[in-house]
Formats: structure tokens, C-alpha cells, sequence
DNA sequence: CTGTTAGCGCATTCAC
DNA sequence: GTGAATGCGCTAACAG
């Protein structure tokens, strides 16, 4: 195990001081080129590498690491965050250090913890719980913090949401242009602000086309594909069964689309899935559509803008989403 | 922006010297219950958070980070990888430093220079390029690296792979006692060791199944869907086409589902896939699985073993894979 | 059980 | 253009 050499030594053998041969490694003016180039040939023959934590720690305050609490990194959702993150903040000579919350508030407050002892500039959540306050008093004391995918609740601070009442409201409107009115929504746990921004704008835009009572085909508890399959079901078996289905996410148009697989008469019900997925192409099925990379690179991008100044505006960004029709949306009632 | 309180600070409120608070906050031994708790007292009510960047740089060598350079965080693969290895890396107090090479070789080792700046304390590889000079160097230099999903040429080092050839010739023999022997074989790119394997076992367990000539049914380059799509449009389209198709990764799976959807007859062709993937199940499509969470917690643990142990002797791991028949692959040709 | 003395490797004044 | 001195916040021997 071979001792690295430090920036002292690199000095001694270029014949300079450490100030110098820092200056040279750091690319500052006020250097001779001849001197420079003497400190780079000695780095370069010694092996030199410099060292970012004695960097990070001399410098004091921040490190060059951004943190990313994500609820589960296995979850292609997450991961798509997490490259767009990773990508933005290169640009900008930042490190990423990614901890799975497993969407356990408690985890989140303690992977919170060990993210700040290292000292992260930025902070960036997908918040699971609704308490943030550990996280408050952070931000009070200068950490800057951007939620991605759901708002924190009472909290301040930079947010990415996709435009879920958009993208709802597209959904049921392309049903219903399609000729349907008996339309279920299959979303998932109730107390997610998704959910809620979702199931309400279904309601709205059902109230909006003058269908009554459309709580009647409205179901929650769909967090995982078993789960939403049985929501399904019970739907299609119901006096009143539902032309088309509307699901509220990725996991929940798995389960859906299992149930209709499985029932009689189940592939003449029409389906629009919340999130696109790499299949739905191949399968046909029409989807409501955002871009998720994009969506951690602009988180990404607040996070440096409020390193940077500290007294800008807090900003909310909504992206967009959009319907993109494979079949399984136009199919038309019968 | 509010400056943290340091050691120092936390020990003067409780009127300790620094070494004592230090060794309450680090849960040493031999201190008074008394004296722990006057400390403990001082650093809640200061708000003391340890600076894990300066006590990384006093016990100097390396930090408590590892880093994991992957292909694409984007690709459900890699954040399997990402996932298994976070978890075990946080039951040894590890943190995970995530970066994206993008299969591009010299990505990977500026990568590889920004994670070393970081003193991590292992690398763990999904090696992209054929030259790995630099990371020898470093591993000569005590670096620890392990190698997942594909081997480093000529590095003695940690790796973990799965069965690529047992796959392979359970996928074969599964279709061979089926009846099939016209069985074509689509991978991607040819200088990737996945595909070497995987195609080499093809070709082996063709000809112990008496089939000759099997290289008439191998085809490379499916790199994406597409690609994978026009190379069994074209095998279809031969004199002699295959009654089943082998696809050797997820995306060339996905581009043989399209061709077969698109070409009569389609649906008489079985195929077996290499890589599970979620909707499989509910397309019914017999693969070759394995655990790549495991395969990432694998690699964690062989990191963690040989930084504790740097003279252990090399290990390589094996992980096994299971044909998983869904209905695809069952069809038998007529 | 507790405190003192030195660094870790670098950046940052401020001189020269 | 260049260098000497000082400190970032903490751990690590040693002493007491």
C-alpha cells in the first residue's frame, strides 16, 4: 500500500513552494509558464492526485457532493431521476451520493443525517413522509434543499412536479372523446399528494363532462401490480362495470392490464396508464407520457442556482405531460 | 447561513476537553456515564453535526465512500446493480458515490480520477473499455476495485458475474426439447465478453445437440430494440428460418417481440429471453433470470472483505440463473 | 477515566 | 510571480 504523494512533494520536486505548485494544479493566473510547466512534470511523473477531501475541508463549509434521498433506486422512476441528476451536476464539477429511503420517513431523516455530515452543498428529496421539520432546520441553517416528483408539505423550498391535473385531465378527456363515460381511476396510497392531485382532477374533469357520481368508479390502494389487479377486478364485477380504465401510475397499469388479460371481455375495455414504460409501445398502450430524466436534471439545475445565491426566489417547476395514443385509449365502447 | 458548532465548541459547553468529546460521539469506551452525558447534552442542544470530511482526512488514506461507475443509471440493470450495492454498502457505514460513464472507456476513467480525488475507498467497475492501465496502477497503489457483470481483462481482480454459458445452454436445451433446431441466436455487440460467452455456449450446445452449421441462425449488433428488430425480420425472411430465437439481452428481446409481431406467422416462432424484466410475465415470455440486486450487494460485500483484507486471495463470483418459462418458449414448431 | 500534542493535505491570507 | 504562516475539524498516539 504505497503512500500517495501530496501537493508538498510535488513542491519539493518542481523547486517551488506548496502555494505555487497549488496555484499551478488549481489552474490560477500569476504563474510562470516556465514554473508551471515544472510543477506539472513533477505531478504528473509522482502520480499526483489531489486529495478533495483536505480540498472540500480547507475550503470549509460545503463539499462538492450533492446528496439525493430517493425512495427506491431499483424503481426505473428513480433511476431516471437520478441519471438526470447525476448528468446536470457533472456539468457543473459536482459528485453525486445517492441513499434509497425505501419511502420509510423514518430512514429519510437518518440518510438526512449521514448526507450532512458529509457535508453536501445540495440536498435533494423525493420527500416520503409528511414531517419535515429536521429538514427545515437545515435550510434555516443554509442547506439548500429541491424536492423532486411531490411537493413537502409546509416547507419552502425549490420544487419539480410533472403538471399531474394536466395530465389527468388529458387522460379523461381522450376517454370521453372516445366515447366513454363509465371510467375507472385506479390510484394508488391516498395519503400521496400524487394521488391526490390525480384522483381530484379525475373527479373534476368527470363532473366537468357532466357524468355524476363518478366516485363510484374511484379506487385507491393500488401500490403495488397484485394489489391493482384485485382493484380491477372488483371493478368489472360491479353492477355498473367500467368501460375504461384510467391508472394512476406505472405499477397500477400492470395490474390493470393483468385483470383485463384475465376476464371475459376484458380486452374491450379501454386503458390509459399514468407514466410511460419502455413496453407500452409493444403492448399498445396509450399512456400519459412525462420526461423523468429531464425532470431530475432541472432539479438538478436548482439545486446550483441556490447554492449560488442563496436569496433568489423560491421556484415551483411544473413540467409537462402529454397523451401519447398506441390503441389501448381508442378503443371506443361498445 | 449559520456556522455549525465544532467538537471544539460542543466540548467547552460541556466542559470537557476535545479528545473527551470526541470519544463520547464516537460511542468510545472509558467515559464516565457522568461525562457522557453532559457531552450528549452539550451536542443536541448546539446542534453539533460531526463534520465527516475532516474526520475522513485526520485518520487519513481513504473516505468512507465507495464509488460504483456503471454504463447507464438509466437502464434498469444498472440500477438494480446500484441498489444491491447501497444496501450493503450502509450496513458497514459506507456511502455510495454513483457516476454514469456511458460506455465510453475514456469516460470511465475520468470518472475513475474524480472518485480517486474523493479517496474512495473502492471502485467498483462495470468496465466499459478494453484498457484498464490506469486503474492497475491504482489497484498497485491499494485501491481496491471489483468488477461486475463482465471481467476486466487481464485485472486480477474481485469480480462478480453471473452464469452466462449455464444460461445459455439451459435456454438451448429448453428449446431443443421443445423439437426445435432451427434456433437462431441474437445478440449485440460482438466485443462485448457477455456476448462472447453467450454466443460461444450457443454454438456449443448446437452442435452437442448434433444441430450443424448453427452459425446460419447467429446474428450481432442488436445493441437496441431496432437493430434487434431488423436482424430477425431478416432471419425470418431467409431460406431456412428459425422456428425459435434466442435473444441475448433485454433490448434484443424486445426488438424479437416486435418482429413477430409485425411477420405472419410471428406467433408460431418461440423465443426465450436473456434478462427477466416486469412485463414479462404478463407477455408471457419464457427467460433467462437472474438477480442483479444480489449480484450488486454481491459485489458491495467483496469490496468491503478486501479493503478489510487487502491479502485475501482473489475471489470471482458466480452467480447462477434460471430458465423461468412463461409460454413463449414452450411453443413447439410445426 | 481524561487531557495534551501533533498532524491529515490543502487553501488562504498577506507579505516579499 | 512567489512564498511563509495559519487554520479547516477531527483523530491518534501518548501522557497523566
Amino acid at each position: 500500500m504505497i503512500r500517495r504523494p501530496t501537493l508538498a512533494v510535488v513542491a519539493e520536486a518542481a523547486g517551488v513552494s506548496l502555494k505555487t505548485a497549488s496555484r499551478v494544479l488549481n489552474r490560477e493566473p500569476n504563474v510562470a509558464d516556465a514554473t508551471r510547466e515544472r510543477v506539472l512534470d513533477a505531478a504528473t511523473s509522482l502520480g499526483f492526485r489531489r486529495n478533495a477531501v483536505a480540498a472540500d475541508l480547507a475550503r470549509g463549509g460545503f463539499s462538492r457532493l450533492v446528496g439525493f434521498i430517493t425512495g427506491d433506486l431499483a424503481n426505473e422512476f428513480y433511476s431516471a431521476l437520478a441519471s438526470g441528476i447525476e448528468r446536470e451536476l457533472r456539468e457543473h464539477g459536482l459528485q453525486l451520493l445517492t441513499a434509497s429511503s425505501d419511502e420509510d420517513p423514518e430512514r429519510e431523516g437518518s440518510l438526512t443525517g449521514e448526507l450532512l455530515e458529509r457535508r453536501v452543498g445540495a440536498l435533494i428529496v423525493t420527500p416520503a413522509g409528511a414531517d419535515h421539520s429536521a429538514l427545515r432546520g437545515e435550510i434555516a441553517a443554509g442547506l439548500t434543499v429541491v424536492v423532486v416528483d411531490r411537493p413537502a408539505a409546509g416547507m419552502d423550498v425549490d420544487t419539480v412536479v410533472i403538471d399531474n391535473r394536466g395530465g389527468t385531465r388529458a387522460a379523461v378527456d381522450h376517454l370521453l372523446a372516445h366515447g366513454h363515460r363509465r371510467i375507472a381511476f385506479v390510484g394508488d396510497a391516498p395519503h400521496l399528494w400524487t394521488y391526490q392531485e390525480r384522483s381530484a382532477e379525475f373527479l373534476a374533469a368527470m363532473q366537468d363532462a357532466g357524468v355524476p357520481d363518478a366516485e363510484r368508479w374511484l379506487r385507491s390502494g393500488a401500490h403495488d401490480a397484485a394489489a391493482a389487479r384485485d382493484l380491477v377486478v372488483e371493478l368489472l364485477a360491479a353492477p355498473e362495470p367500467p368501460t375504461a380504465v384510467l391508472a394512476a401510475n406505472n405499477r397500477a397499469t400492470v395490474g390493470t392490464l393483468q385483470a383485463l388479460r384475465d376476464a371475459s371481455g376484458g380486452d374491450q375495455v379501454a386503458v390509459v396508464g399514468f407514466d410511460d414504460f419502455e413496453l407500452a409501445d409493444l403492448l399498445g398502450i396509450t399512456v400519459v407520457a412525462y420526461d423523468a430524466v429531464e425532470m431530475g436534471r432541472r432539479a438538478a439545475e436548482l439545486a446550483v442556482a441556490r447554492s449560488a445565491d442563496r436569496d433568489r426566489p423560491v421556484e415551483l417547476v411544473v413540467l409537462p405531460t402529454r397523451v401519447v395514443p398506441r390503441g389501448s385509449g381508442e378503443r371506443r365502447p361498445r
